[in-house]
DNA sequence: TCAATTTTCTATCAGTTGATATAATTTAGT
DNA sequence: ACTAAATTATATCAACTGATAGAAAATTGA
């Protein structure tokens, strides 16, 4: 049923490599009412998808389907399925920023002050600390963290935003509070690990989901055990800076 | 070029769903010299491109080219796609859980005694931790430790495997001391939980090498900055235990 | 050497993928 | 209402995917 005329026709190749993000055209002057809607239903489609089956095995098919709109449409609004990929990571990375925007400012104004006790800098830390892993853990559609948590996986051209955006604001932060309760030069390499692994610690909750309930031989996540995996996890952290 | 034939040939499913692992129909008695050299260069280059690309990127004409032999040699020996993912997976496995049994003998004889002081508990904490560390970061191919990783953030099916055989005798080991250390019940959350985050802490390195490298400005791991970053991580594992 | 078995290769299959051309339809500004 | 731009839908495209059929070649044991 395919080609059904004799003569070959020309082969042409897609217009831009595949792995590479087109330009989308979008509209300069005004936007129009529908159209906007039918973008915003397809990130969101993109994000379910993508955090439900990875970037390869979620195809542009399935996710036009998912948002109720043709196939061309996800090519119209973003280029291509990279270019949707990497929205999707803006748009989550946008709002997270946006949270951690306060507890930021309110450490680097703490940090303006010179006789902070250790207590106060671990209370600084866990103010940092706490909300995201809180968020990761539940906060926000679970398609979210899935996300996020593939995108790292993959080594995505979207990882590399996402961290940009909030994984290197977060250790930022952290790097500054423990450079502080350590004493030691700021940007060493004692301060840099020791921040890694704290962040890491916090997505971990996420990413070794599996594991920890086999470990624990728990089935899933109800709310007074994720209490006791945040006390436990933050015990852990207070005390490795003793 | 293809279709030549006007009458529509019956379609045929495939035999088995694309999904399912297929039997092999390996040799009964004796085996050729010859296709155990194959079936091994194709476990090779598919650990090799799995760890690279991705379950779903490597695609198997891939890796049948870089083993240097044909498409269906994959599936004469492998069943298929997902038959090699799996056979990779325990490869590694056997060799990897091969190495940490020695440290799992001498943990559980050690632990008979009762009048283990703090200190000896550490070290025997270090003695099982830090192999396994040092083998994540630098020992054995690089693929196999990419491998490992891959396979736990795809979900596959290998994963269980390489969970049960590796993943499941490393953190019981690790629970076991630490409940030692800790002195509450070996089997309670707390346990479990600061068991799976020393775990983690240790892939984490391999994981996260790309983010710890950024934040520290570093071009790459060389053997001294590998053993700072041995040391530090062991300094928190250890002071957390405090 | 010869038959039986194991292993390899060529050619092709049917399905899926991301992407595009093109036309129809809707919307906004006048 | 009319036009130009924006948006949506239909029908394909070419490439790639994992898998198979079937014959050829190589290896083994007799």
């Amino acid at each position: 049923m395919r080609n059904r005329n004799a003569a070959p026709r020309k082969r042409r190749r897609p217009a831009q490599g595949a792995g590479s993000p087109r330009r989308p055209r979008r509209r300069e002057g005004g936007g129009y009412a529908r159209g906007e809607h039918t973008r915003r239903r397809l990130l969101d489609a993109g994000i379910e998808l993508f955090a439900e089956l990875g970037y390869e095995r979620a195809s542009t098919r399935a996710i036009a389907h998912r948002a109720g709109v043709s196939l061309p449409a996800l090519q119209y609004y973003f280029g291509g399925k990279e270019g949707l990929h990497r929205a999707c990571a803006e748009y989550i990375t946008a709002d997270v920023r946006a949270r951690l925007e306060p507890a930021a400012k309110r450490v680097r104004t703490t940090l303006g002050r010179d006789d902070l006790t250790r207590a106060e800098l671990l209370e600084l830390l866990r103010a940092v600390v706490e909300p995201f892993l809180e968020g990761l853990a539940t906060e926000r559609p679970e398609s979210w963290a899935l996300f996020f948590a593939r995108a790292q996986g993959e080594q995505n051209a979207a990882f590399d935003a996402i961290f940009q955006q909030i994984g290197g604001r977060l250790l930022t932060l952290v790097m500054e509070i423990i450079g502080r309760i350590l004493g030691g030069p700021a940007a060493g390499p004692e301060v840099a690990i020791r921040a890694v692994v704290i962040v890491g610690q916090l997505t971990l909750v996420r990413r070794a989901r599996s594991v920890i309930l086999r470990a624990l031989g728990w089935p899933d996540f109800d709310g007074e055990r994720l209490q006791t995996l945040k006390e436990v996890v933050w015990r852990g952290i207070a005390s490795s800076l003793g």
